[in-house]
Formats: structure tokens, sequence, C-alpha cells
RNA sequence: GUGCCUAUGGUGUAAUGGUUAACACUGGAGUUUGUGGAACUCUCGAUUCGGGUUCAAUUCCCGAUAGGCACC
């Protein structure tokens, strides 16, 4: 049966690093990775038009399988003839399981807990143990599936594998997820074997409905790796799904910031070097470079939307708040560097007096310019790693980004 | 002109004869990584002025000043 994506490797990084460029065939285009695709998590990317999006550089546009069954519903969107027509947008398309709306809206919410942890004491993390159990929460898991109560109206919804996989054969997306569970780190260790075992499970149950479905055909199923920060648990669940029949594999979980790289490391020397690896929900300049020097093709985040939508931006200098006082009369553009439609026609000042009037053409700009620079950036790491200047570029890059004043 | 009322951060409001005068917005500095929501965390900043009563006054009294209302 013919495969609905194709990974094609072009260059590699060298000096015995996992890192390399390729190009991605889906029906709707191809992409070239590393690639940061853009988080459109309700079938738009929040104030973005599609032709914007293009202008960009966006190759591929992930949506969330959660809300959208929630909202508008998945077969209202198969009705109206899948994602691509519903949002305009031809391109390739992923969606994501809900797996992560486990952990956002179950051990997460109402928590200090994101994704990138701060703690950065190990006996902390394993020693917080199960959050207490009367928090509120609107995720439920069991063995089956999760149970959800919507945050939009409060209906009680029940989420299966088989049922993730069918809502996403109804949105049509070219690439979709497994449904899997995002654990806390705060987790003890026994609970992280456990939530694998059931993420494994779910694996092999969102596998098997989808083989058993035409869709599989046109649409191509990652697997996602968890396992938390633990070796063995990331090796073992490296080593299981790779031996599923996945077209794609997603590294997924919840990290305090410095246990990311070593979890990519273990996973991706185990993973099938001609699959592509998407690195869930990451990341931000200095996290790109860890994850395509060690082997990731695809990024998503929400960093550059959510950031730029509320008023910081990234320049080569590191962040920067438009709403500080010193870009009132700031009148030089976001990033010299930059050549985004923001920083071509506006400056500081401008962006400034937009957040503080509270207008709307504000978040736009902030989300256009963070785009560019991340798909820039992004882009700028498959042409280092094909034409040997990765090094030169990372050091240059990050240097200028976290070693500046601007921060 | 007379009478009455009011006067607390930049703005709008609390409170009290006794620690450190509270809250919201604004201002300042941050956080944000498969988007529940945009929210959250710090932080600067005030008792109109002058007298008096009192151990103690932002609070009670008198006056000034300013504003509001009413009346002539």
């Amino acid at each position: 049966m013919e495969n609905p994506i194709s990974f094609r490797i072009e260059g590699k990084l060298g000096g015995g690093r996992l890192g390399r460029a390729g190009v991605l065939s889906t029906p709707h285009g191809e992409i070239k990775t590393p690639a940061f695709v853009t988080v459109g998590t309700k079938a738009t990317v929040k104030g973005i038009t599609p032709e914007q999006l293009r202008t960009l550089g966006a190759q591929v546009v992930l949506a969330n399988t959660y809300h959208l069954f929630l909202q508008p519903g998945d077969e209202l969107v198969r009705d109206a003839g899948g994602l691509h027509t519903f949002m305009h947008w031809q391109g390739p398309m992923m969606t994501d399981s809900g797996g992560f709306q486990v952990f956002s809206l179950g051990a997460a919410y109402g928590k200090e807990i994101s994704k990138i942890t701060k703690e950065t004491d190990p006996q902390l993390l394993l020693n917080e143990g199960t959050p207490d159990p009367d928090s509120p929460k609107l995720a439920k898991i069991d063995a089956d599936g999760v149970t959800f109560k919507s945050h939009i109206n409060g209906d009680m919804h029940y989420i299966t594998p088989e049922k993730s996989i069918e809502i996403q054969h109804n949105l049509g997306a070219d690439m979709i997820f497994a449904f899997d569970e995002c654990t806390s780190p705060l987790e003890p260790l026994h609970y992280q074997q456990e939530a694998l075992d059931r993420t494994h499970r779910w694996a092999k149950r969102s596998l098997d409905y989808h083989k058993s479905k035409e869709n599989s055909k046109r649409q191509a199923l990652f697997g996602i790796v968890q396992g938390g920060r633990h070796e063995e648990l990331r090796k073992e669940s490296a080593e299981k799904l790779a031996g599923m029949d996945f077209d794609g594999y997603g590294i997924g979980g919840s990290f305090a910031k410095e246990d990311m790289s070593t979890a990519v490391k273990w996973v991706n020397g185990i993973l099938p070097e001609d699959k592509p690896r998407h690195l869930l929900g990451i990341g931000e300049p200095l996290d790109l470079f860890m994850g395509a020097e060690n082997g990731v093709d695809l990024f998503d985040c929400v960093a550059p939307t959510r950031l730029g939508r509320t008023g910081t931006v990234y320049t080569r200098n590191g962040r920067l708040s438009l709403l500080r006082a010193s870009c009132v009369d700031d009148f030089s553009k976001i990033d010299e560097d930059c050549d985004c439609y923001a920083c071509m026609n506006y400056t500081r000042s401008y962006l400034a007096h937009l957040f503080r009037a509270k207008e709307m053409l504000g978040p736009l700009l902030g989300s256009i310019h963070n785009l560019r620079f991340t798909i820039r950036l992004v882009d700028r790491i498959r042409e280092s790693i094909l034409d040997g200047s990765f090094d030169a570029l990372k050091a240059d890059v990050l240097g200028a980004y976290y070693g500046s004043t601007e921060k």
C-alpha cells in the first residue's frame, strides 16, 4: 500500500550527531525539514490569514483535535470538505490528538506547572508526589480513555484512542497523532511507568484503528514517545513505538528545561532514521538549535504567537517586551535583521502605541514578526546543516540572543 | 452673597481616634514552549493647607482653599 507521506534525507550534520535536513512529502505538498510548524489550534493561526502565513514562509499548520471536536465539531469540518478547505489552507496540515489536553486540563489545570518546568532539583520533582486529588480538573484518565469536561460549556466528553483517530480522520489533516498521555514531571516514577504503559497501549489502539480505515492511505499517523525525564522509560518508549508501523514519531512530554536535550538524544538514537520526528510543543531559539542538532525534523510551538500577541517579540538580541517604557519613543525596527511585514514598515514606538492602546493590529503584527523570526531561524538552521555551517550559526545566533543586553 | 455637602496615590473608590491607610485601573519590571481562558507574579505611588482638642488626628473641632449643589 502506498504511504501517505515519504521522507527523504538530504544532508546530515556530521560529527557523530543525529541532526539532518530532509524533505517530507505530503498529499498537500512538501515540507523542507527541519521545519517550524505554525500552530493553528482552532483551525486558524490567530489573526493571520493563510495568505499571510505563506508570505511568512510557513510550510505546515497544526490544528487541535480536542478544540475542533468541541467547536465546531469534527463532522461539520468533514462536511465542509475537511480542514484544508474549511480554513482555506491548501498546504500540509497536522492535527494533535488531544493528548496534551489530558495534561493541560488535567494534572496541570489551574497549577503552576507548564510544559517546561523551572524546577531544577530532581529530588523535588520526584518527591512532590501525585498532585492532590481534590484539586479541580477538567480531565480524568482511566485505562480506556479520558473524560473531558468542556471548557466551553461544561459538557462531558469521553475520548478514547479510537475516538481521537476518528475525529482526526474527519478533520482530514495530512499527518495526525496517536492519542497519548502527557504526564506532569511532578508525578513519581511509578506513575510515569504506569502512564507510559497506557500510552503504549493507546498507541497500538490508535494504529490499529487507523490502519483499519481508508483514511490511512491519505493520512499519516505519528506515534508519540513519552517517558518523562527517565532514561529507561524514554528508551523503552522509543523502542516500543519504533516497533510499530507508524509513519512518523512525535516526542512528547513536559520537561525540566535541562532534561529536554538528553531525552531527545535518547529517543532519536533509537527511532528509525528514515521517518520524520516531531518535537511537540517546542520551542524557542535555544530549543530549536538543540532539537535540530539532535535529529528533530519538525517543531511546533505556541510561543511565537502567544508572545507576539501579548506584546513580547523576538529580536536577534533576545526577547523584548514592546510594553517597556523604552519602546515608547524608540523609532527603530523590532529587529534590524528581520524581513517581516512588521519590521519592514513599522517602528517599536508604533507597536508600543498599538499595544498600550489595545489596538488589534498590535497582536497581529507581533504574531507576524515572531512567526517570521522563528520560521526563518529554522530555515537558516536547515541551510546550515546542508552547507556545514551549523556550529558557526549556532554560536553566532545564540551568542547574540542570550548574551546581549536587550534581554 | 448665604446655606449645605465634599476633599485619601495619576484616576475612581475603601477604611480607621492607635501596628505598616485597603482595592481596582493606570504607571514600572517580569512570566508565558503539542493555546481551557489570556492570565498571573512582583512593584512605584495618597490622607488639600493652617490651627485646635487628644497620650495619639487621615479620622473630631475651627479656619483657609478648591469643587459640587441649593437659594437670594
